[in-house]
DNA sequence: CGCTGTCAAGACAGCGTTGTCAAATTTGTG
DNA sequence: CACAAATTTGACAACGCTGTCTTGACAGCG
C-alpha cells in the first residue's frame, strides 16, 4: 500500500543507528524486532502495565530510545479505549483567564503525552440548544475528560448532559453540587473576606462592591465573603452594589454609577480585574485619584492587574495551577469516572498600589 | 474483544431509528449495509472524492443522516496520511493576540471537521535547541499544518526545519523570504505611514516612538513605516525611539525614558497596544494628560486597546482574520506542500480617544 | 517427583478507515 | 451490434496499536 503524497515527518532524524530498510518512523513491530520481544511486551513498557520483568523493560527501554520510537496517537486511540485527548470547554468573557487556564491544561498535557483540545460554547441559550451545542462537540471530538471553566463549571445542563452520557469532567472553580464529581478550587468566600480585611484595616469605612456575571458561582460567593465580613465587622455598613460583567466596560459602568453618589465608596472590590480596571478608568475620567480618593481591589491577579496604573491590589488567583491540578486528576486513571474528589489550592491578597489609606 | 470501562459517548442520542444490535456509535460499515453499497463508496462521499454518481451519493448522504454517522477520526488518520490536526505555533508574549490568533483558526478548524492544537515555544536560544524543540513537538503530533505567528514567522532556524522536513505551514505577518510559502499578511508599513499622517494631521510636530522586540520583523517594518513618512514629511525630523518590548512593562519603561527628555514628544507610536498601554501608565504617572500633553497611538486593535482610559487610538490588524485564512490555506487540499501562495487583507487606523491635538 | 498455582511473555484478532487494484457497468465507435 | 474505452463500484489488505486468550516457565507443596 503506496502511502500519499503528504511527507510524513521523519522520526529518525536524530537516530544513532538509522535503519536501512524502514521508510518512515519506527513502529512498535521495529521495537519489539530490534529487543527481540514481541510487540505486546513493549506495549506494556509504553504503558505502564504489569507483568514485565526489570531486565526485559530495560532492553526493551533501551531498543526505544535507539530507535527514538514514539508511540502512534491514532493506533493507539483505534485500538484501544483512550483518545490522548483533553479538551477545555470555555464560555469566558476574560481572554486573560482563558489563556492562563489554557497554559495549565497545556503544561499538564504536555507532561503525560496527552493532547490538548480547546473548545468554546455559548451558554446563554436554552438548556436544550446548550446540550446540543455539547453533542456537536463531543461528537465529533471524543476527549478522554473535560475541563469546565467557570460559568459552565455551575451550569446545570451541562453537568446534567456530562452525567447522563457518563463522560468524565473535572470542574474549576465550582460553587452548586459541590462533591460530585472531580474539582479544583480556591476559597472563594475567604478571600473575598480578606478584602474586607484589608479594606477594613486601611481605615476604609464606606464600601463598594461590583458584581460578576449573575451566573458565574463563584462571583456569588466573592460577593457573599464581602459583605458577610464587613457585616461581622460592623453590622451597619450598607454596601453599595453594582452589577459588573467581568469585562472592562462593564466595569467602567458600575464604576460611574457607584462613584455618581454624593458619599461614594472610597473602597471598591470588583470580582475580577478586568472590571477593577474599568471602575479604574471611571476614577480617572471622574478625576478621582486612585488610591487617594478610591481604593480598588480586584478578583484574580491576571495580567491585566499589571497593565493598569496603578498596579491593581488583587487576590492571587493560581489560575493555571488550578487547571494543572484539573487536568492531572482527568488523567488519573485510578479515579473511575463517577468518582468524587476535590483538591483545594491557597489563594493570596496581592498588596499593589490601587488599595491605601483614605486621605 | 471486550472494550475497556471508558464509557464510550453514544453518537446514537438523536438517532430517529435507533440501532437495535450495534453497541457503540455508527460506523461505515453500517452506513454502506443501510445503504446497499460498499463501504468504499461511503468513503468516496465523505472525502468528495470523484467516481460516485449522484444518485448513490444521494442514497449514502441518506444514511448517513440516518444514522447519525460521523467519521473517526483515529482510523481516518491512521488508515490516510492526514491526522485532521492543525497546530497553531506561538512564542508570543501578548495574550491578546495569542487569543485572537487561536480563536480564527479555532474557526477555521471547525467548519472543516478539523481539530486545533496549541504549541507553545521559546525561540529566544540558540538554532540547535530551537530544531530540537520543534523536533520534540513534531515527533508528538502530526499536523496537517502549521500556523506560525510571529516572531515564529520569520526565525531562519524555525523554517530552515520545516522546509527541510517537508512540513507544511503557513506564515503571518511575514516580513523576510516573502513569497516563499503560504502568507497572509497586512501592509504594516502602510498602517504605520498612516499613523505618522494621523499625528502630522493632528499638529503634532514632536514624534517618538516605542518598538517591539528586535526579532518581531513585523515591528520593524511599522518602524521604517512610520519613520519613513514622517521623514517624508518634514526631513528635518528626528524621532526620539525607545525599545519596548511588545509588553506593558517595557512599554513603561519607554514611555518614561521618551518623556524624560525637556521637550518630550507630544506624539507617541507604540509598535503594539499593549506597549501603547504601558506608555500612557508612564504619562499617568507623570502627571501628562492624554491626549492633551501626549498622544498615545497603538497597534492591533486587541482587547487592551479598550481597556485603558482613555480609550486607544490604533491600527485595526484582522488578526483573527488572518488566522482564519491562514488556516484556510492550510487546508486546501489543492495547494501542495512547497507552493507559494500569500493574501493580504486590510487594516484600519480606528481613532479613538488617546491621539488629538496638542495644546 | 509430579501436580498445581502463579506470573511472565507471546500469538492473534480486531479497532474504523483509506489506498490499490480488479470487477462491473456504462458509454462511445466503426 | 460487437468491441474497446472510459467510468463507476467493490473486495480486500494494510495502518500501528491494544485486549484477550494461550502458552511457557518456575516455584511451592504433599
Amino acid at each position: 500500500m503506496v502511502r500519499g503524497n503528504v511527507v510524513r515527518y521523519d522520526l529518525e532524524m536524530n537516530s544513532e543507528a538509522p535503519q536501512s530498510e524502514r521508510s518512515g518512523p519506527a513502529t512498535m513491530t521495529d521495537v519489539a524486532r530490534a529487543a527481540g520481544v514481541s510487540i505486546k511486551s513493549v506495549s506494556r513498557v509504553i504503558n505502564r502495565e504489569p507483568h514485565v520483568t526489570p531486565k526485559l523493560r530495560a532492553k526493551i527501554e533501551a531498543a526505544i530510545a535507539a530507535l527514538n520510537y514514539v508511540p502512534e496517537t491514532a493506533a493507539r486511540s483505534l485500538a484501544g479505549a483512550r483518545s490522548f485527548t483533553i479538551s477545555v470547554l470555555f464560555d469566558n468573557p476574560s481572554p486573560n483567564y482563558t489563556m492562563m487556564v489554557v497554559a495549565g491544561v497545556y503544561r499538564a498535557c504536555t507532561e503525560n503525552q496527552y493532547h490538548l483540545r480547546i473548545d468554546t460554547i455559548n451558554s446563554a441559550v436554552e438548556p436544550d440548544a446548550l446540550k446540543q451545542q455539547l453533542d456537536q462537540i463531543l461528537r465529533h471530538s471524543r476527549s478522554d475528560g473535560l475541563v469546565l471553566t467557570p460559568p459552565l463549571t455551575d451550569n446545570p445542563a451541562v453537568l446534567d448532559f456530562l452525567n447522563t452520557h457518563g463522560i468524565r469532567y473535572c470542574r474549576i472553580a465550582p460553587i452548586f453540587d459541590r462533591e460530585t464529581s472531580l474539582e479544583v478550587w480556591i476559597d472563594d468566600a475567604a478571600a473575598a473576606a480578606d478584602v474586607a480585611d484589608h479594606f477594613w484595616n486601611l481605615g476604609h469605612r464606606r464600601f463598594g462592591l461590583v458584581g460578576g456575571p449573575f451566573n458565574h458561582g463563584a462571583a456569588r460567593t466573592r460577593r457573599e465573603g464581602y459583605i458577610g465580613r464587613l457585616h461581622q465587622l460592623d453590622p451597619s455598613i450598607i454596601v453599595s452594589e453594582a452589577d459588573g460583567g467581568f469585562d472592562f466596560e462593564q466595569g467602567i459602568a458600575a464604576g460611574r454609577e457607584l462613584l455618581a453618589a454624593r458619599r461614594y465608596p472610597t473602597a471598591i472590590f470588583a470580582a475580577n480585574d478586568d472590571s477593577a480596571a474599568g471602575v479604574m478608568a471611571a476614577c480617572r475620567e471622574l478625576a478621582l485619584d486612585v488610591p487617594g480618593d478610591v481604593s480598588i481591589i480586584g478578583f484574580d491577579d491576571s495580567w491585566v492587574a499589571k497593565s493598569v496604573w496603578p498596579y491593581l491590589t488583587t487576590i492571587h488567583q493560581p489560575i493555571s495551577e488550578m487547571a494543572h491540578a484539573a487536568t492531572c486528576m482527568l488523567l488519573d486513571r485510578s479515579i473511575g469516572a463517577g468518582d468524587t474528589k476535590t483538591q483545594q489550592l491557597d489563594y493570596r491578597l496581592i498588596a499593589r498600589a490601587s488599595a491605601g489609606s483614605p486621605r
